[in-house]
DNA sequence: CTGTTAGCGCATTCAG
DNA sequence: CTGAATGCGCTAACAG
């Protein structure tokens, strides 16, 4: 039994002591001061023996400084979070920083609460990914000892970087319109396949556009995507009917019910588009779940059926967030993709700036997008 | 200008003054102790005005105690992962503490920098989401100031709470061997399909079995699991040869090639195992893309076409993980379920009683799996 | 180059 | 009940 020297913790005294030399040598020696050859030989061999580490602890009590900014985020499984905080590593990594992550489960009273945590343990920055910006959130970021940036939400609170929500919308919106519009007349292979396809009990051709959105708190996906997207349809002429529109949280599960929904009271839906991919990928399971009925036995494995569904039922799906573990599988759905990478690159970027060189003059960052059209295989 | 207070730090010094007391009154005002109403109500005056709030920091320097763990993840976009930290989440929250993330991105050099982050930053505790246990590592756990629990991997050097791995590859195995020997019989439709669409350039059916694997370093995956596999194959007398392995990294992009490799070289392959179902959505993709690319173009024909297509998606792909997602957009696949989340409720439970209670008996812990094969068309 | 001396902000004795 | 004093482990002055 040699090991277990660690678990005793040391402190820079006592290491002193037992190199015979002052804390403040040792101390030096862990800075790079001007310590002789000869004591940091000696330093160097306690410390090397005792397993010494430093409390980082006491030495940020010190030094306010921490070289960690943290990180709030929403939830920790999710494809553009994690392009975000992939984005923010990436540049707090190359300016020698680390990342600690808090995970609120959507929860914004989580948000606070861990936003506090930040505030007052050692860390010399915090990015928030937002989601609902609440009083309470502008009252921290007005309030907060530490430098924040916002990722995903605009506020004037606080150095912000954020996403064309509304423009990505009424670009989804306008070619979502422009597919309704152009199957109708039945001009191609694919519509004369909607139209073979239609349900017994339902005697017409889907034509109708139906929206899963999110909760208007949420600013960016609830309020400026819905909104685009209405206006992207109706500047092609068409509608969003209120009947035709339901509300799901940020999962796939939720995505799935509301779709559920949609399909049961609604018979004439041409297509779904949803606030988010995972949204998506829900509302594909339900079109799978509802349609199973209709799809002939023979097509027994998931991925033909699933060809045949998505081909066959006539009801397609549209998401946002360019999710690549969606266009894995199924091949992809139109989509938007955001630059989130690049938003935590810049968050950083941001915080770095304010908490490095003390930059005052507040930043609002607006990034673009770009729609992604999945080819279908004749266009491959 | 009445905001702001906030960003100049107040100590409890300066409340105590404020407030005619002694700082030793805050103190004992913010943790309960003895103070009169009558300080207690001028003190809260204070505090609310200021907007004062305790340095967690130097607390914890004082009192040893952050009721705080830290969470030690290979990457953040995972269900697995995110299955476990709720897990862990759940029981945390219910006693008190709250959790942070670091996530190593794979790393596992990254994994010994954060281990030691939190090690000397004010955690009570460590949870390692293990891959890789190097000598580095369990250098590590043994030393460590701070109880560490590890899960997902097995180690002598600390708690630990794995899976079933072996066990439930064995099964695995076992379920791809009998359908493999089920159908080359050719006794039911589906295996009827996949013969006639046999394309030009093989002559034969498809009866392999392939596996992707991950990493040997990753004992758990890269190896229980994958013997496992093996062995419940050769239970059913099926082998698998060495060229029908691959390697990839924990990534679907990486599955992907690795599938596609496998596609390309091995014409008789008849079903892919993944050793996860995100390397299985890699696969999934991979056969959709390299069917699409062999079917010829021109075959508006659909009769050929359709053959080449059932051809190709004649072959499966199972995974391990039982991944949501994945389910709910293709209908499933064969996969196994593991307790994610009641490791992630273990793991807490245990890292909680040696933090709480000092607890010292070293414990193992190994949790069973379920095997999920989907419900085909026909049995639903 | 070096050791001594002050604190960082707080919680905890210990006398009042 | 209360305040003054002490120190958590470390670094930053400051005099040597």
């Amino acid at each position: 039994m040699t090991g277990r020297k660690g678990i005793f913790i040391m402190t820079i005294k006592e290491i002193a002591q037992l190199a015979g030399v002052s804390s403040a040598a040792v101390s030096r020696y862990l800075n790079g001061g001007y310590v002789s050859e000869e004591k940091k030989e000696q330093i160097r061999k306690v410390i090397e023996k005792t397993g010494y580490q430093p409390s980082a602890q006491a030495r940020i009590l010190r030094t306010k400084k921490a070289c960690l900014v943290g990180v709030v985020v929403p939830k920790i499984n999710s494809e553009s979070i994690s392009r975000v905080t992939a984005g923010i590593e990436q540049v707090l990594s190359k300016r020698g920083y680390q990342m600690l992550l808090a995970s609120t489960d959507n929860d914004p009273e989580k948000e606070i609460t861990y936003l506090k945590l930040f505030e007052n343990y050692p860390v010399d920055g915090i990015i928030l990914i937002g989601t609902v910006i609440s009083a309470e959130h502008r009252k921290f970021l007005k309030n907060s000892k530490v430098p924040v940036v916002v990722v995903g939400q605009y506020t004037k609170y606080a150095n912000c970087i954020y996403h064309d929500d509304y423009g990505a919308g009424k670009a989804m919106g306008r070619l979502v319109a422009s597919g309704l519009k152009k199957e109708q007349p039945a001009a191609d292979a694919a519509v004369q396949t909607v139209q073979d396809a239609k349900t017994p009990e339902e005697g017409g051709y889907r034509t109708k556009a139906a929206y899963i959105g999110v909760t208007k708190e949420d600013k960016a996906v609830g309020v400026s995507r819905e909104d685009g997207f209405r206006s992207g349809l109706k500047s092609e002429g068409i509608l969003l009917e209120p009947d035709y529109v339901k509300t799901a949280e940020f999962t796939m599960d939720s995505g799935y019910h509301a779709a559920l929904e949609l399909l049961e009271e609604k018979k004439d839906i041409r297509i779904i588009s949803c606030a988010t991919d995972t949204i998506a990928a829900g509302a594909i399971e339900a079109i799978l779940a509802y349609s199973r009925q209709n799809v002939p036995r023979s097509a027994a494995d998931s991925g033909t059926r699933m060809q045949y569904i998505l081909n066959y039922s006539g009801i397609r799906v549209t998401g946002f967030g360019d999710n690549q573990f969606l266009k894995a599988v199924t091949g992809g759905i139109p989509t938007v993709h955001f630059g989130y990478k690049t938003s935590g690159i810049r968050g950083a970027e941001l915080l770095l700036d304010v908490i490095e060189r003390g930059e005052k003059i507040p930043i609002e960052m607006k990034l673009g997008f770009r729609l992604e059209e999945p080819q279908t295989a004749e266009e491959k």
